[in-house]
DNA sequence: AAAATAGTTGACTGGTCAGTCTATGCAGTT
DNA sequence: AACTGCATAGACTGACCAGTCAACTATTTT
């Protein structure tokens, strides 16, 4: 085999840092190719379009963060101990990504969605279908901790939905008040909104 | 005076239905003219930019909403009761825009806040000062219904913003899956966040 | 070393973008 | 009829946009 590159990934890196810290719509194929380091035929040899490269680099950002994910929620750790991870991890790595670039950017899957969903079904399915995985994690830990019987859930679907919910819009609200602090008191939103019976409060961290 | 015009008015409407529809980006002056009807002489007679001019919509755009949200959050209307109401007129109204232009489109002021908070400082302290008055309907109504007694709220800013959140989670979600039966079911999810005594529901229309 | 595969280059195209400018129309005032 | 303030007209600019293309380079296989 010939030599190997590793442009792909500077593209999709590129591309995903320029979209999440500014906009789908402002972020322009030149500006990708720039800060990737490469040229415009680079960039249309690996991708057939802007669209396709925003839905691969979405993907490929989803699949980095899949392994933190499995291990914040995973089985062995307590429901309710899952959510408080999360939380708390989502708040470390946003405060670090303001030290870097000045913003609270919230998530990017719902950024770009709303932004590009009446136009560019490409992106709006895969931010979809990532947010679909996103939510199992949720789904998951609450009828687990319904299971245990720290919580009642007759529909756990429905309250992970919308704790889900909640939290997406605690995010975009931090990502136009550039404003952490709406996140920091999270946990006893999502106390009240999945119902924890008082015996069984998350941890105090 | 000479004659008086309606083209400023024509222009704000048509920029908010383009940007509510597409995004802020995808929205060029060219196609908000068009479909004013107007040149691009007149647009930047009444208005020096196009950033300018969203912020001008956006703000015209709440103003004709006030007078209904006033209507709905009436403090001689029950306090549960407000909320009640409102997340019905919401749903009636996104489900008559989906019929004109087939699709759930949400909340114009979370989806170009998200998408333009880093880029453009005047649009987004128009939508930051219009989310927050639209915050404070919600806030005196949480505080009427404690000193009710119908719900707790030891700190009422923090019940009506986490609901505020909720409410604006779940529209993006709306908009991004494209189906309003997200948002049918949102008012079990309000009693829940709000912490709704069980004597005291909401009406269930 | 020749061929084949994988990746790179950058000039180029044609269209669209936000914004400018000068000339013109239209109504009420003097 | 001339003056004045408001509003419109639409051609124009130069930057930038996404996307194309044919020539070129580097590595591995035969």
């Amino acid at each position: 085999m010939p030599r190997v590159s590793d442009m792909k990934e500077r593209l999709m890196d590129a591309a995903m840092d320029l979209i999440w810290e500014n906009s789908y719509g402002a972020t322009s194929v030149d500006a990708i190719c720039e800060r990737a380091g490469a040229k415009k035929g680079s960039f249309y040899y690996f991708f057939k379009s802007k669209s396709e490269l925003a839905a691969a680099a979405l993907e490929d950002c989803w699949n980095k963060k899949k392994a933190e994910m499995d291990s914040i929620f995973s089985p062995t750790v307590p429901p309710l101990e899952r959510f408080d991870r999360y939380f708390n991890f989502v708040h470390d790595r946003l405060a670090e990504v303001q030290k870097k670039c000045g913003s609270i950017l919230g998530c990017p899957f719902i950024s770009v969605g709303s932004e590009v969903s009446t136009q560019d079904q490409i992106v709006r399915e895969t931010i979809d279908r990532i947010m679909d995985r996103k939510l199992n994690y949720f789904v998951s830990a609450v009828r687990d901790a319904a299971a245990e019987g720290v919580i009642d859930a007759p529909d756990p679907v429905a309250k992970a939905r919308a704790l889900f919910s909640c939290y997406q819009g605690m995010m975009a609200q931090a990502r136009i008040q550039n404003d952490i602090e709406l996140l920091r008191g999270f946990k006893e939103v999502a106390i009240e909104v999945l119902g924890v019976k008082r015996t069984s409060a998350m941890s105090s961290s």
